[in-house]
DNA sequence: AAGATTTAAGAGTATTTTATCTTAAATATA
DNA sequence: TATATTTAAGATAAAATACTCTTAAATCTT
């Protein structure tokens, strides 16, 4: 469901809004590369990713020493779904899983209604959900990554 | 979500699912020619496609004059689940969604609870639909292809 | 001013998925 | 038996996605 790109640009974003709560790093440029290796991530990739959301307003870039990125808005106010909305789009949200052009409530696939209601409860979760959700839940959990 | 072999697939079953129902085509074999046709899908990915659900013993096939494709099992039999299974495998419900090797219900990545009950009701979902109640909906929908 | 650090941008490569083509095998029918 | 029809299987091609590299630009530090 999620693109790689995705997948990786979300645990990104919430690894930044993490150490953001940290009076060390309030404020503060955190560089790509570290996040990449802390996460396991390719910096190529991830920067290739940050670039489209430095351009669509959530994140801020800065070149050169202490550069990096930092979060423009508090955690509580990016959701996931403006993340995957610059990334991967939202023709999941928007398009017929059977791939009908002319499919809707009110002209429905044969299985329309019954997937229409599982799309509107996802799309309503990663609305639903900041980062500022997510990171509350990153202390219980076990793994090296965040 | 479900990737264009799947989706085509799935459209593909429900449409033999429902011309199986009409006596001329009862018991009969459906050539993928005119399924692909009726449908305006690829012929070649279709077979491509098809080759796989034969293999999985969803689809009957027979070569020759009068030669195509029928259901092994009536359409109430036949979920959608087992499509998805077979052409795009399982990894979508048990994967991570962030990617995370060692997330689960006892040690969840930090939007694990969210997504764990989406998932959960999207499985549902594919797992009680039948081809029968697809075809249920088909006269409804005023689109020229089922 | 020079050098080091860091992101931006575009080009390039690799992998996966999608789609097509070709040949072979099976089989019905004339 | 010969021919036409139809799927099977493997090869190939095209497109999309994932990933990497190189060079340039910005900017901090010395």
């Amino acid at each position: 469901m999620l693109s790689a790109a995705c997948r990786d640009s979300i645990r990104a974003m919430i690894y930044i809004a993490n150490l953001s709560k940290k009076e060390k790093y309030k404020d503060r440029f955190i560089s790509i590369y570290k996040i990449a290796r802390d996460l396991g991530l390719s910096f190529y990739f991830l920067s290739k990713n940050f670039q489209k959301l430095v351009k669509a307003g959530l994140l801020e870039s800065h070149r050169g020493p202490q550069g990096g990125v930092k979060l423009l808005k508090p955690p509580s106010k990016i959701r996931l779904i403006d993340i995957v909305a610059v990334i991967d789009g939202m023709d999941f949200f928007n398009n017929c899983i059977l791939g009908f052009e002319k499919c809707s409530d009110e002209n429905p696939c044969s299985i329309h209604n019954l997937w229409a209601d599982k799309r509107r409860q996802i799309l309503s979760m990663f609305e639903k959900t900041t980062l500022e959700d997510a990171i509350r839940n990153i202390e219980k959990f076990e793994n090296i990554k965040v």
